[in-house]
DNA sequence: GGCCAACCGGAGATGTGACTCCGCATACCG
DNA sequence: CGGTATGCGGAGTCACATCTCCGGTTGGCC
């Protein structure tokens, strides 16, 4: 215990208390690259040995990179969370015209499709270091969608936790049908998108707590891990 | 192999070969019941021997009723799928104004609701014995699909297929809420609902085959317990 | 009541997958 | 170029979950 001495507890990021070795460093560039490739070809269970394998490494060098099997999972989330962060902040301002929530929910789903099984983990409890990316991410769908309503794209009932919703749909269909018919989504992203514009009808159940969406963000432990 | 002579090979239904001892067939639904709850609380990946305990019976027991766990799970889906098809068979008789499409689809959810991980099976892969039940849901939603269109209540481009991704995105949500926001799947399907209504614009992703439907109901392997 | 097939319990066998340990190799500093 | 901290590989450990086996028990039929 108490190795803070060292060149960094690691886990999550490379944090540089001193800058890893070159080969140790290329060693966890190769580690993420691999854990990428299988988490989205098998999901979440996928074995820590493969990943090795692919990786082209050793057992003894994954778990000095990443303490825990987690701590990879955890790594791998928050660094697609960064692109998508990025990403949403182009888009976001080249769609000034409301059309711009519309674009990233489009780009969340492009995301989600493509590493279907390592994602689960973005959009749910997560350990405090990525919290300010998060919550700008929200903050970013919030502006979004106030943008959108202003400019008539999108009913004035709407709430975050509805965007929210629509992203957690997402994944639930992404994770059932990437394998059959990988652009399903896109499809019931438009369904969504229609029931998102302003209409004469209100819609009947009251909206959910933007609670919902914060303790999305700031959950102490991950729900679902906790379960295995 | 080859017990077929005997009181019946079990595992996905009381099949009456010979009808279970007294004791026996009070011990099979023990086991189911207690299933049920576990499964609910915790999810697909509960302990077998949490299930046994709470039933009341030992594991042996519990392998002689149901030859593998995932016997087990099947016979609870059908189950479930039963009281499904009939509580929608009545939903559709009652409602022939074009309404029965909303009603089945919010039993649906209510039901995913209160067994959220242990129905994931149920709109995946089954077995056959099951297919003609699970085709008859389908057909009937078809019915209620063409019924809701033909009274100006849906948008005239929706197909089945969208239909099913509807539920897909249910299970999603409620995957992922069920622990801290039970309710807000109806929020979600108040939108889903929207988005189904007729309006001038169309929707911009074609639809996807409803062989994806189809697929659902019949592939040979379930994918999920597959890459366990 | 007596007999036997059917049934019961629960302690292991078995398999799987996360994680550790240690002798050897390699990059960096002077 | 030599010394040392840092890093490497992969066989072995450990924990846990599913499934089997068998001695003892029980329900149902004569």
């Amino acid at each position: 215990m108490n190795d803070r001495t060292t060149a960094g507890p690691d886990g999550t990021t490379a944090r540089p208390g001193r800058p890893l070795r070159r080969d140790a460093a290329e060693n966890r560039e190769r580690l993420l690259r691999a854990a990428w490739e299988v988490f989205a070809e098998v999901g979440q269970d996928a074995g820590v040995e493969e990943i090795a394998h692919r990786a082209g490494v050793g057992m003894g060098t994954l778990y000095r990179r990443f303490p825990t099997k987690d701590a990879l999972l955890t790594a791998l989330s928050d660094e697609i969370l960064d692109t998508v962060l990025q990403r949403a902040r182009e888009l976001a301002e080249a769609h000034a015209d409301g059309k711009g929530l519309e674009q990233v929910l489009t780009y969340i789903g492009s995301v989600l499709a493509s590493h279907h099984g390592c994602l689960t983990r973005l959009w749910q409890a997560v350990p405090p270091t990525a919290d300010t990316r998060r919550a700008e991410l929200w903050s970013l769908l919030a502006g979004l969608l106030e943008e959108a309503q202003h400019g008539g794209e999108v009913r004035g009932d709407l709430t975050l936790s509805d965007v929210y919703l629509a992203v957690l749909s997402l994944r639930g269909i992404v994770d059932d049908t990437a394998g059959r018919a990988p652009e399903v989504w896109r499809r019931h992203l438009c369904v969504i998108l229609a029931g998102f514009r302003p209409s004469d009808r209100a819609l009947e159940h009251p909206p959910a707590d933007d609670a919902l969406v914060h303790a999305a963000v700031a959950t102490p432990a991950a729900r679902r891990s906790a379960a295995r």
